[in-house]
RNA sequence: ACUAAGUGUAA
């Protein structure tokens, strides 16, 4: 049973699913009985199979669960968005004296909050404090970026000054969190606060940030802000990915830049995803320009991908 | 005992 439990365990954290799964059935056939620990492992392996229901039904029929099958359960579903089952897990866990972790209520905040479920953020909020825990940059960044997609950016720039006066300090993705909703809300004129606050509190800008500045100034119509952040890059020790590219694709062709574009074909296949080929067909379609489109869709044969 | 929160395409 050792045996098996180590294999299982080395399975799980290597991220091989269906070894893991193997495992166990081997182990239950060879007439051992698996525990709680076992168990737990086969629920999380199934969900990240994408099979939620086999999941599901798996969880069910642990005869012991613990506190970890409950957490485990929990945090994929918050994954899958499927919050009505999220919300009956919690209460029988708590039903049977369990109390949901900080990586569940992580969990749970940010699925409300991404889908603008406003109330249930709040209430999930007031357990977590009803439970003591401390609420940390995470945290608040998630109940930041919730306010901010529902356009409340207002509220979400006063919860920055609340969170700063109870002594937690903003990072990198608060800041990106809010300058998107800014632009998004059209208060531009609070982005360049936001920057110089960042720039006192000696926040570095990583890549997730800029290709967010960026396609932000993109969509604004503000090409020469954005070109200005594409040239920064380098001197942040930054390298363009497949998201900055997508984002300043227009700019790169108005900008006259279209050699730089076409040049990027010759990129190794790791550098592109299935969303960079998608724009770049699409955009040069739109300006004419189909013979590059079907360089870009040989391209993207070679690279492995199935057009969808 | 795994995992934390922020970015891109078409319709």
């Amino acid at each position: 049973a050792q045996t098996y439990m180590t294999l299982l365990r080395i399975y799980w954290l290597g991220r091989m699913h269906n070894s893991a799964v193997e495992t166990f059935l081997e182990m239950s056939n060879s007439g051992y009985t698996p525990n709680t620990f076992a168990r737990n492992i086969v629920v999380d392996v199934l969900f990240k199979l994408k099979d939620g229901d086999a999941a599901l039904r798996f969880f069910r029929e642990i005869p012991t669960p613990n506190f970890l099958s409950y957490n485990i359960v929990i945090s994929n579903l918050c994954e899958l968005n499927n919050w009505p089952e999220v919300c009956k897990t919690v209460k029988e866990m708590m039903r049977k004296g369990f109390v949901p972790d900080d990586r569940s209520l992580i969990g749970m905040l940010n699925c409300v909050g991404k889908f603008h479920k406003t109330r249930e953020m709040f209430q999930v909020l007031g357990l977590m404090i009803s439970l003591g825990y401390q609420l940390t940059v995470t945290t608040w960044t998630i109940l930041i970026d919730g306010l901010c997609r529902i356009g409340k950016v207002c509220l979400a720039i006063s919860l920055l000054k609340k969170m700063k006066s109870s002594g937690v300090h903003p990072n990198v993705v608060t800041y990106t969190t809010l300058i998107k909703g800014c632009f998004e809300n059209d208060m531009p004129a609070e982005v360049s606060n936001l920057l110089e606050n960042m720039e006192d509190e000696g926040l570095s800008h990583d890549l997730v940030f800029s290709n967010t500045l960026m396609d932000c100034l993109a969509k604004s119509g503000m090409y020469d802000e954005a070109t200005t952040v594409f040239c920064s890059l380098h001197e942040r020790n930054l390298t363009p990915d497949s998201y900055t590219y997508s984002s300043m694709l227009p700019i790169l062709s108005s900008s006259g830049n279209l050699d730089l574009l076409s040049s990027l074909l010759n990129g190794p296949d790791a550098f592109f995803d299935k969303v960079l080929f998608n724009s770049m067909l699409n955009f040069y379609c739109r300006i004419g320009r189909p013979r590059l489109a079907v360089k870009v869709f040989n391209r993207m044969m070679t690279a492995g991908y199935t057009p969808d």
